[in-house]
Order: structure tokens, then C-alpha cells, then sequence
DNA sequence: ATTATTATTTACCAATTGGTAAGTTAAACT
DNA sequence: AGTTTAACTTACCAATTGGTAAATAATAAT
């Protein structure tokens, strides 16, 4: 067990970073904001997460982990070929519409120079290998058309990540309901993947 | 006349901001770094400037100049209805190919809490409005499907907005070459508006 | 009850940062 | 030549920031 943790404090840190990395970016968050609105001190972070960085890469993990839940879950049905990925997709917007703040940090973190970019990447590439390999077992069984796997992964990504922005955009432009448009980017990159993965799909073009 | 000006420090230094904005963000980038890589003096650029903010708004607003005098080229032709979009999106994606930084920069400002998002607001509103009114003359004379300009001209701004993140992460995952994925975009993009927007098309799905 | 451990705080600190104020240099105007 | 003005620098500063060290409180273990 875990000895005793007063109330949380480390869950409820990891919350409120979330949100300020997410909204406002690593650099504009300080610890003395993050832990004034937790009413601690500062250095009750650090004793947690002893560095910055430390925090942020907390703060990723747990996203990761996250995410990772819920493509396990994906993964252990039973679906085949196009069917799986059309799954995977569809619990991917779910996820980003259920936890908002979730794409924010991703996107935050996405940028190569970042500081969070390395811990994203480490987390990330195992789930891109399987990915490339189930993928090209499919596409030799020919249940899937032949394309670069990365390409096609990569390319997806950073719709989902796109999102963010434009989300965000839309809401600055003032309007709220997001819904419609988060719809026809799922369509978008649904129509991507069929026509790059697909072999039952015409491609009329 | 201009007086004297050395030699263009004011235009060295916004070089520089804009690659520095543009690529670590406004935050991570300090006047001492864009001055020592300059071989200038941090208060030179306050001289100029007068505050960091300043400095920002000086890039956002060099950045709209070139993009609303290519906007201009581009509306000054004689292309009706669907031909006129179809120029304006494809001018979009040859600038941001061939001055990639700009792509960052509106990253960097578009989320609705940065610096420089009230800046980049003021001087997109106009483009906007003006966007928004031609579309609906359009529409109402037939040569457009009726829709809502606002969303689609927004959808379009945060397809191309994305392509920032797309173009790093690829560049991240070690694909030097995303002309490839860029084009893709760029169809995808065509299409979307082609569906929402050309009457003369047909929205087999 | 005492001790060990975990959690949190108070007290500091060195570095960085944006910014002010007052020179200094050099060109332009007279 | 002398004055004005633009361009740039040196000298500072106050605030913020991430982080260290040591003290204190709270709980668990003996």
C-alpha cells in the first residue's frame, strides 16, 4: 500500500499542470502559479517531481497512459483489417472531445524542440512499431493496399493533434459548439485512411 | 527619406524573431538571445521596439503584410466563384512551402490566450469579413452552395495551421522529404471545399 | 514513547528576464 | 562649426523563476 498521501496532493499537482501546459504552454506555466492555486507552496512540487521537466514528464506519462488504456482496448477486439483502424480512429476523437485538454498537451509537446518532445517520443515509438508492423503483416495478407506505413501514421497524428488548434480557433472566433466541425475532420481523415488503406474502396479520385 | 539606418538592424532583428518565435515560441525566446545572435545589444532592440510585445506585433504584422499583398495578387485576377477559391488555396500552400517560419509563427499565435493572438486577430477580422461578404454574394447569386462561409473559412485557416505540425513532426520522425504529405493535405483540403462549396460538383460521398 | 519516514514549509539564492535611465557615437541639418 | 536627432551602448534594477538546504509537522513502525 501506499503508505498514507494526506489528500492526493500529487494527483491534484498533476491536474492543474495538465491544465496550465495544455492551455497556456510549459515555458508561460511557473510553479509558483500552479502551486498558488493549489493553495501549497512551491516546493511541494518539486519534493514531488523534483524538477520541472520532471513534472511535465508526469504530466505526459499519465496522458500517455491514458491513451494507451484505450487503445489496449481497441486492440483486444476482434476486428480485422480496415475495420480495426476505423475503430481506432473513431475511439481517438472520442477521447480528444471527452478530455480536451488531453490534445493541448500533445500538441504543446509535438513541437521537436520542446521539452516534453523526447518523453513523447519514447512513449510513442513502441505504439508506432506495432503499428507499422501490424501493418505490414495486413498489407501482406493483402488485407490492407501497400502504402509507407509511417506516412500514413504520422499523417494521422498530426490531424489529431491538429484538432487542438482548431478547436481552439473556432472557439476564439467565438463559436462554441465545435462539434460539427471536429465531425468533418473525423470524416476527412476517415476518407484519408480508406483511401490509402483500403483495398475494397474505389479510388474514383 | 529614411535618415540613415547603419544597416538594417530593424529588418535583421525581425528576421531573427520571426525564427525564433516561430520555431521555440514567444515565451522561450529572450531579447538577450535575439541580441547576441545579432552581435547587438539587448536595448538596441527596445530602441526599436520599445517592448518585447512590441517586437511580436511588429513580426505578426510584417508576416500579414506578405501574406495579404499574396492574398491581393490573388484577388485582383478575374477567376469567378469556385476557380477564385481554388487560387486562393493553392497560393496558401506554395507560400507556406517556401517561408515555412510563417506557418510556425501563426501556430505560435493562434492560441486564443498567446501574446500575440489580439494582434493577429485585428488584422485577420478584415480579410474575414471580407471573405465571409464575397461568399455570400457568391452564394447568392448561384455560383456557390450555400453554406456557412465563417466554418469553412475557419476549417481551411486551421487545415493550414496544422500544416505547421505536420511538417515538424515528420521532420521529427526523420522524414526530411513531406512534400509528399503536404500535397496529400493540400487535396484533402481542395476537396473539403469543393464538396461545401462548388455547386457543380457532385457529393457522390 | 521513541524513532524513522513521508509530506510540507520557511528561508534563501543565483540566474535570467524585460525594462529604465543616462550616456555615447555618428550622421544630418543649419 | 555647432546643434539636433537617430542609432546604439553601458550601467542598473526590480521581479520572477527554478532550484537547494534546512527546519517542521504528521504519520507509521518499533
Amino acid at each position: 500500500m501506499e503508505k498514507y498521501e494526506k489528500f492526493g496532493t500529487k494527483e491534484k499537482i498533476l491536474d492543474v499542470a495538465l491544465e496550465s501546459f495544455s492551455t497556456s504552454g510549459f515555458d508561460a506555466t511557473s510553479l509558483d502559479a500552479i502551486a498558488k492555486s493549489l493553495g501549497i507552496r512551491k516546493q511541494t512540487i518539486l519534493y514531488h517531481f523534483t524538477t520541472k521537466k520532471g513534472l511535465l514528464n508526469a504530466v505526459v506519462e499519465r496522458a500517455a497512459e491514458n491513451l494507451i488504456t484505450s487503445i489496449e482496448e481497441v486492440l483486444s477486439s476482434e476486428l480485422k483489417g480496415w475495420e480495426r483502424i476505423e475503430a481506432l480512429a473513431k475511439m481517438i476523437f472520442r477521447l480528444a472531445l471527452r478530455e480536451p485538454l488531453l490534445l493541448g498537451l500533445l500538441r504543446e509537446v509535438s513541437r521537436p524542440g520542446s521539452v516534453g518532445s523526447e518523453r513523447l517520443k519514447i512513449l510513442m515509438t513502441p505504439l508506432m512499431d506495432r503499428a507499422t508492423l501490424w501493418m505490414q503483416t495486413e498489407m501482406g495478407a493483402g488485407r490492407m493496399r501497400r502504402t509507407d506505413p509511417r506516412l500514413v501514421i504520422l499523417s494521422a497524428y498530426s490531424t489529431v493533434v491538429g484538432l487542438a488548434t482548431e478547436i481552439e480557433v473556432l472557439r476564439a472566433a467565438g463559436i462554441e459548439q465545435a462539434l460539427r466541425p471536429v465531425a468533418i475532420r473525423r470524416r476527412e481523415l476517415m476518407r484519408f485512411l480508406r483511401v490509402s488503406l483500403d483495398p475494397d474502396y474505389s479510388q474514383s479520385r
